[in-house]
DNA sequence: CTACGTACGGGCCTGTTATG
DNA sequence: CATAACAGGCCCGTACGTAG
Protein backbone atom coordinates (compact mmCIF):
# COMPACT_ATOMS: atom_id res chain seq x y z
CA UNK A 1 0.00 0.00 0.00
CA UNK A 2 1.28 3.43 -0.87
CA UNK A 3 0.80 6.70 0.99
CA UNK A 4 1.24 7.60 4.64
CA UNK A 5 2.28 5.01 7.17
CA UNK A 6 -0.38 2.92 8.87
CA UNK A 7 -0.23 5.04 12.02
CA UNK A 8 -1.34 8.14 10.16
CA UNK A 9 -4.20 8.94 7.85
CA UNK A 10 -5.73 11.85 6.06
CA UNK A 11 -8.97 13.56 7.05
CA UNK A 12 -10.84 16.64 5.89
CA UNK A 13 -9.54 19.94 7.15
CA UNK A 14 -12.66 21.80 8.23
CA UNK A 15 -10.54 24.92 8.74
CA UNK A 16 -9.18 24.90 5.17
CA UNK A 17 -12.61 24.31 3.72
CA UNK A 18 -14.07 27.12 5.80
CA UNK A 19 -11.30 29.50 4.75
CA UNK A 20 -11.73 28.66 1.10
CA UNK A 21 -15.51 29.04 1.26
CA UNK A 22 -15.27 32.62 2.45
CA UNK A 23 -11.96 33.68 0.92
CA UNK A 24 -13.27 35.35 -2.21
CA UNK A 25 -15.42 38.41 -1.79
CA UNK A 26 -18.11 37.64 -4.38
CA UNK A 27 -18.59 34.09 -3.17
CA UNK A 28 -18.64 35.21 0.45
CA UNK A 29 -21.34 37.75 -0.33
CA UNK A 30 -23.39 35.18 -2.22
CA UNK A 31 -23.18 32.66 0.64
CA UNK A 32 -24.20 35.35 3.12
CA UNK A 33 -27.15 36.34 0.97
CA UNK A 34 -28.27 32.79 0.15
CA UNK A 35 -28.15 31.54 3.73
CA UNK A 36 -28.89 34.74 5.63
CA UNK A 37 -25.63 34.75 7.58
CA UNK A 38 -23.59 37.70 8.76
CA UNK A 39 -20.22 38.62 7.26
CA UNK A 40 -18.18 38.67 10.47
CA UNK A 41 -14.76 37.94 8.97
CA UNK A 42 -13.97 34.74 10.88
CA UNK A 43 -14.42 31.89 8.33
CA UNK A 44 -14.68 29.13 10.95
CA UNK A 45 -17.48 30.92 12.78
CA UNK A 46 -19.18 31.76 9.50
CA UNK A 47 -18.99 28.12 8.47
CA UNK A 48 -20.75 27.24 11.73
CA UNK A 49 -23.48 29.74 10.92
CA UNK A 50 -23.78 28.32 7.43
CA UNK A 51 -24.23 24.79 8.74
CA UNK A 52 -26.73 25.94 11.37
CA UNK A 53 -28.67 27.77 8.68
CA UNK A 54 -28.92 24.53 6.71
CA UNK A 55 -30.85 23.22 9.70
CA UNK A 56 -29.80 19.58 9.79
CA UNK A 57 -27.44 19.61 12.72
CA UNK A 58 -29.09 19.46 16.10
CA UNK A 59 -28.04 22.55 17.98
CA UNK A 60 -27.81 22.21 21.73
CA UNK A 61 -28.62 25.79 22.70
CA UNK A 62 -31.81 26.26 20.72
CA UNK A 63 -34.74 24.39 22.22
CA UNK A 64 -36.38 23.70 18.86
CA UNK A 65 -36.58 19.94 19.27
CA UNK A 66 -39.28 18.32 17.20
CA UNK A 67 -41.49 15.56 18.57
CA UNK A 68 -41.00 12.16 16.97
CA UNK A 69 -44.34 11.97 15.19
CA UNK A 70 -45.72 11.72 11.67
CA UNK A 71 -45.80 15.47 11.21
CA UNK A 72 -42.07 15.65 11.87
CA UNK A 73 -41.54 12.83 9.37
CA UNK A 74 -43.65 14.53 6.73
CA UNK A 75 -41.75 17.75 7.25
CA UNK A 76 -38.42 15.95 6.85
CA UNK A 77 -39.61 14.22 3.68
CA UNK A 78 -41.18 17.32 2.16
CA UNK A 79 -38.08 19.42 2.78
CA UNK A 80 -35.82 16.74 1.34
CA UNK A 81 -37.96 16.63 -1.81
CA UNK A 82 -38.09 20.43 -1.87
CA UNK A 83 -34.29 20.49 -1.95
CA UNK A 84 -34.21 18.26 -5.03
CA UNK A 85 -32.61 20.08 -7.94
CA UNK A 86 -33.44 23.57 -6.90
CA UNK A 87 -31.60 26.47 -5.42
CA UNK A 88 -32.28 26.32 -1.71
CA UNK A 89 -32.08 30.08 -1.29
CA UNK A 90 -34.86 30.55 -3.84
CA UNK A 91 -37.02 28.04 -2.05
CA UNK A 92 -36.47 29.77 1.30
CA UNK A 93 -38.24 32.86 0.01
CA UNK A 94 -41.33 30.79 -0.81
CA UNK A 95 -41.10 28.53 2.18
CA UNK A 96 -43.91 29.96 4.28
CA UNK A 97 -46.30 29.76 1.33
CA UNK A 98 -45.17 26.17 0.79
CA UNK A 99 -45.82 25.35 4.42
CA UNK A 100 -49.37 26.66 4.35
CA UNK A 101 -50.06 24.74 1.13
CA UNK A 102 -48.80 21.63 2.95
CA UNK A 103 -51.06 22.37 5.95
CA UNK A 104 -48.04 22.96 8.18
CA UNK A 105 -46.79 19.45 7.35
CA UNK A 106 -49.88 17.74 8.73
CA UNK A 107 -50.07 14.63 6.52
CA UNK A 108 -53.74 13.91 7.21
CA UNK A 109 -54.83 17.50 6.64
CA UNK A 110 -52.73 17.75 3.48
CA UNK A 111 -53.95 14.52 1.92
CA UNK A 112 -57.51 15.58 2.68
CA UNK A 113 -56.87 19.02 1.18
CA UNK A 114 -55.55 17.39 -1.99
CA UNK A 115 -58.78 15.39 -2.32
CA UNK A 116 -60.99 18.42 -1.84
CA UNK A 117 -58.99 21.15 -3.56
CA UNK A 118 -58.20 20.14 -7.12
CA UNK A 119 -55.76 23.02 -7.59
CA UNK A 120 -53.66 22.22 -4.55
CA UNK A 121 -51.17 19.94 -6.29
CA UNK A 122 -50.60 22.47 -9.05
CA UNK A 123 -50.15 25.25 -6.50
CA UNK A 124 -47.51 23.27 -4.61
CA UNK A 125 -45.69 22.46 -7.86
CA UNK A 126 -45.75 26.11 -8.91
CA UNK A 127 -44.47 27.07 -5.50
CA UNK A 128 -41.55 24.67 -5.84
CA UNK A 129 -40.72 25.49 -9.45
CA UNK A 130 -38.03 23.80 -11.46
CA UNK A 131 -37.86 20.77 -13.64
CA UNK A 132 -38.73 18.20 -11.01
CA UNK A 133 -41.55 20.23 -9.41
CA UNK A 134 -44.35 17.94 -10.54
CA UNK A 135 -42.56 14.76 -9.58
CA UNK A 136 -41.54 16.15 -6.20
CA UNK A 137 -45.09 17.28 -5.48
CA UNK A 138 -46.53 13.90 -6.43
CA UNK A 139 -44.03 12.29 -4.10
CA UNK A 140 -45.11 14.59 -1.27
CA UNK A 141 -48.72 13.57 -1.82
CA UNK A 142 -47.70 9.92 -1.67
CA UNK A 143 -45.82 10.57 1.56
CA UNK A 144 -48.85 12.28 3.07
CA UNK A 145 -51.17 9.41 2.10
CA UNK A 146 -48.71 6.88 3.40
CA UNK A 147 -48.24 8.65 6.72
CA UNK A 148 -52.00 9.08 7.06
CA UNK A 149 -52.26 5.29 7.07
CA UNK A 150 -49.44 4.55 9.51
CA UNK A 151 -49.75 4.98 13.25
CA UNK A 152 -46.13 5.84 14.05
CA UNK A 153 -43.71 5.86 11.13
CA UNK A 154 -40.91 7.36 13.20
CA UNK A 155 -40.95 4.50 15.61
CA UNK A 156 -41.19 1.95 12.79
CA UNK A 157 -38.11 3.56 11.28
CA UNK A 158 -36.24 3.30 14.56
CA UNK A 159 -37.17 -0.36 14.82
CA UNK A 160 -36.02 -0.91 11.26
CA UNK A 161 -32.73 0.72 12.11
CA UNK A 162 -32.30 -1.47 15.17
CA UNK A 163 -33.04 -4.57 13.12
CA UNK A 164 -30.62 -3.62 10.33
CA UNK A 165 -27.92 -2.77 12.86
CA UNK A 166 -26.95 -6.42 13.31
CA UNK A 167 -23.59 -7.23 11.79
CA UNK A 168 -22.97 -3.67 10.70
CA UNK A 169 -20.49 -1.07 11.96
CA UNK A 170 -22.02 1.83 13.85
CA UNK A 171 -21.47 4.49 11.22
CA UNK A 172 -22.73 2.33 8.39
CA UNK A 173 -26.31 2.05 9.56
CA UNK A 174 -27.67 5.38 8.34
CA UNK A 175 -26.45 4.98 4.75
CA UNK A 176 -27.84 1.46 4.81
CA UNK A 177 -31.27 2.65 5.91
CA UNK A 178 -31.09 5.39 3.27
CA UNK A 179 -30.29 2.82 0.58
CA UNK A 180 -33.09 0.60 1.84
CA UNK A 181 -35.67 3.39 1.72
CA UNK A 182 -34.45 4.37 -1.73
CA UNK A 183 -34.58 0.93 -3.34
CA UNK A 184 -35.98 -1.74 -1.03
CA UNK A 185 -35.64 -5.26 -2.38
CA UNK A 186 -38.51 -7.71 -2.14
CA UNK A 187 -36.41 -10.25 -0.31
CA UNK A 188 -35.63 -7.75 2.42
CA UNK A 189 -39.23 -6.58 2.68
CA UNK A 190 -40.33 -10.18 3.24
CA UNK A 191 -37.75 -10.49 5.95
CA UNK A 192 -38.66 -7.17 7.56
CA UNK A 193 -42.09 -6.04 6.38
CA UNK A 194 -43.10 -2.38 6.59
CA UNK A 195 -45.57 -1.35 9.33
CA UNK A 196 -49.25 -2.05 8.74
CA UNK A 197 -50.78 0.51 6.41
CA UNK A 198 -47.69 0.53 4.20
CA UNK A 199 -47.11 -1.71 1.22
CA UNK A 200 -43.42 -1.07 0.98
CA UNK A 201 -40.56 0.68 2.72
CA UNK A 202 -39.98 2.62 -0.51
CA UNK A 203 -39.67 6.31 0.20
CA UNK A 204 -41.73 8.02 -2.50
CA UNK A 205 -39.68 10.15 -4.87
CA UNK A 206 -36.39 9.29 -3.22
CA UNK A 207 -33.33 7.29 -4.13
CA UNK A 208 -30.40 6.82 -1.75
CA UNK A 209 -29.38 10.46 -2.15
CA UNK A 210 -32.66 12.12 -1.20
CA UNK A 211 -33.32 9.44 1.42
CA UNK A 212 -30.04 10.45 3.07
CA UNK A 213 -31.28 14.02 3.07
CA UNK A 214 -34.56 12.87 4.58
CA UNK A 215 -32.82 11.00 7.39
CA UNK A 216 -30.59 13.95 8.03
CA UNK A 217 -33.66 16.14 8.38
CA UNK A 218 -34.65 13.74 11.16
CA UNK A 219 -31.23 14.48 12.69
CA UNK A 220 -29.76 11.10 11.87
CA UNK A 221 -26.12 11.74 11.10
CA UNK A 222 -25.37 10.97 7.50
CA UNK A 223 -23.17 11.79 4.57
CA UNK A 224 -25.39 12.48 1.58
CA UNK A 225 -23.67 11.03 -1.49
CA UNK A 226 -24.67 13.66 -4.02
CA UNK A 227 -22.69 14.65 -7.10
CA UNK A 228 -20.60 17.35 -5.45
CA UNK A 229 -19.62 15.09 -2.58
CA UNK A 230 -18.76 12.16 -4.84
CA UNK A 231 -16.72 14.34 -7.16
CA UNK A 232 -14.66 16.06 -4.46
CA UNK A 233 -14.12 13.02 -2.25
CA UNK A 234 -13.13 11.00 -5.31
CA UNK A 235 -10.62 13.67 -6.18
CA UNK A 236 -9.19 14.18 -2.72
CA UNK A 237 -9.25 10.63 -1.33
CA UNK A 238 -8.91 8.17 -4.23
CA UNK A 239 -7.26 5.55 -2.03
CA UNK A 240 -10.09 5.70 0.54
CA UNK A 241 -12.61 5.33 -2.29
CA UNK A 242 -10.81 2.21 -3.44
CA UNK A 243 -10.71 0.88 0.10
CA UNK A 244 -14.43 1.39 0.71
CA UNK A 245 -15.51 -0.03 -2.60
CA UNK A 246 -15.45 -3.64 -1.45
CA UNK A 247 -17.25 -2.85 1.79
CA UNK A 248 -20.01 -1.01 -0.06
CA UNK A 249 -20.50 -4.00 -2.33
CA UNK A 250 -20.71 -6.39 0.61
CA UNK A 251 -23.23 -4.20 2.44
CA UNK A 252 -25.37 -3.84 -0.67
CA UNK A 253 -25.29 -7.52 -1.52
CA UNK A 254 -25.42 -9.18 1.87
CA UNK A 255 -27.42 -6.70 3.93
CA UNK A 256 -29.68 -5.14 1.31
CA UNK A 257 -29.76 -7.95 -1.29
CA UNK A 258 -29.12 -5.30 -3.90
CA UNK A 259 -26.61 -5.09 -6.74
CA UNK A 260 -27.59 -1.71 -8.12
CA UNK A 261 -24.70 0.48 -9.22
CA UNK A 262 -26.44 3.58 -7.88
CA UNK A 263 -26.87 2.04 -4.46
CA UNK A 264 -23.30 0.72 -4.29
CA UNK A 265 -21.88 4.06 -5.42
CA UNK A 266 -24.01 5.95 -2.92
CA UNK A 267 -23.06 3.66 -0.07
CA UNK A 268 -19.41 3.85 -1.06
CA UNK A 269 -19.20 7.63 -0.94
CA UNK A 270 -21.20 7.79 2.28
CA UNK A 271 -18.63 5.47 3.84
CA UNK A 272 -15.75 7.50 2.41
CA UNK A 273 -17.25 10.71 3.74
CA UNK A 274 -17.55 9.29 7.22
CA UNK A 275 -14.05 7.80 7.10
CA UNK A 276 -12.48 11.16 6.30
CA UNK A 277 -14.47 13.24 8.78
CA UNK A 278 -12.25 14.29 11.70
CA UNK A 279 -13.24 13.15 15.20
CA UNK A 280 -14.23 16.56 16.44
CA UNK A 281 -16.72 17.13 13.63
CA UNK A 282 -20.06 15.47 12.96
CA UNK A 283 -20.78 13.91 9.57
CA UNK A 284 -23.59 16.25 8.66
CA UNK A 285 -21.47 19.32 9.26
CA UNK A 286 -18.56 17.96 7.22
CA UNK A 287 -20.96 16.98 4.44
CA UNK A 288 -22.69 20.38 4.44
CA UNK A 289 -19.35 22.18 4.14
CA UNK A 290 -17.95 19.93 1.41
CA UNK A 291 -21.22 20.31 -0.46
CA UNK A 292 -21.08 24.10 -0.20
CA UNK A 293 -17.48 24.05 -1.36
CA UNK A 294 -18.45 21.97 -4.40
CA UNK A 295 -21.45 24.13 -5.21
CA UNK A 296 -19.82 27.53 -4.74
CA UNK A 297 -16.03 27.25 -5.01
CA UNK A 298 -14.63 24.01 -6.38
CA UNK A 299 -16.98 23.68 -9.35
CA UNK A 300 -17.01 20.79 -11.75
CA UNK A 301 -14.07 20.74 -14.16
CA UNK A 302 -12.66 23.84 -12.52
CA UNK A 303 -11.32 22.36 -9.32
CA UNK A 304 -8.14 23.81 -7.81
CA UNK A 305 -5.21 21.92 -6.35
CA UNK A 306 -5.87 23.37 -2.92
CA UNK A 307 -5.16 20.88 -0.14
CA UNK A 308 -8.35 20.32 1.86
CA UNK A 309 -7.06 17.57 4.08
CA UNK A 310 -4.70 17.13 6.97
CA UNK A 311 -2.81 14.17 8.33
CA UNK A 312 -3.64 12.94 11.82
CA UNK A 313 -2.58 10.08 14.05
CA UNK A 314 -4.57 6.88 13.75
CA UNK A 315 -7.60 6.47 15.98
C1' DC B 1 -43.27 -20.62 -17.09
C1' DT B 2 -43.12 -16.89 -13.14
C1' DA B 3 -40.93 -13.64 -10.15
C1' DC B 4 -37.64 -10.67 -9.41
C1' DG B 5 -33.67 -7.87 -10.35
C1' DT B 6 -30.32 -4.87 -13.17
C1' DA B 7 -28.72 -1.90 -17.06
C1' DC B 8 -29.73 1.49 -20.08
C1' DG B 9 -31.79 5.34 -22.35
C1' DG B 10 -35.25 8.86 -22.79
C1' DG B 11 -38.11 12.38 -20.49
C1' DC B 12 -38.62 15.85 -17.27
C1' DC B 13 -37.52 21.22 -18.24
C1' DT B 14 -34.64 25.21 -15.58
C1' DG B 15 -30.57 27.53 -14.01
C1' DT B 16 -25.80 27.70 -15.00
C1' DT B 17 -21.96 27.48 -18.04
C1' DA B 18 -19.87 27.36 -22.63
C1' DT B 19 -19.89 28.94 -27.26
C1' DG B 20 -21.00 31.83 -31.29
C1' DC C 1 -25.19 39.77 -25.98
C1' DA C 2 -27.87 35.86 -27.48
C1' DT C 3 -28.12 31.17 -28.05
C1' DA C 4 -26.71 26.40 -27.31
C1' DA C 5 -25.23 22.77 -24.26
C1' DC C 6 -25.02 20.75 -20.07
C1' DA C 7 -25.95 19.30 -15.10
C1' DG C 8 -28.75 17.29 -11.83
C1' DG C 9 -32.00 13.20 -9.43
C1' DC C 10 -35.67 10.50 -10.30
C1' DC C 11 -39.16 7.79 -12.92
C1' DC C 12 -40.57 4.87 -16.48
C1' DG C 13 -40.40 1.53 -20.15
C1' DT C 14 -37.77 -1.89 -22.35
C1' DA C 15 -34.50 -5.56 -22.78
C1' DC C 16 -32.17 -8.93 -20.70
C1' DG C 17 -30.43 -12.15 -16.89
C1' DT C 18 -31.06 -15.58 -13.27
C1' DA C 19 -33.22 -18.66 -9.87
C1' DG C 20 -36.83 -21.73 -8.80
Amino acid sequence: MVGPSASQFRVLSIERISESLFAERTIRKRLCRDYGIEDIGDPVKMADSLVRSMGQVRSCESGTEYPQNNRTVFRAAALALASNMRQWSGFLSRRSKFESLLEQYDPIAFSRAVEVDSARIRDVANCLGGQTARGDTNAMVMWARMLAEVADYFNALKELKRYMQAGVDGGEIVPIVAALLGSPRKRLEKQRPPPSGMESWKAPGMGIVLASEFLRNLHWEAFKPDRHINRLLGRWFPEVVRNKSARAEILAREILYCESKDVITGLKYSLVGMAVTPHDCNFTKADNLVWALGAYVEKKNRESDEVYWKTVAAR
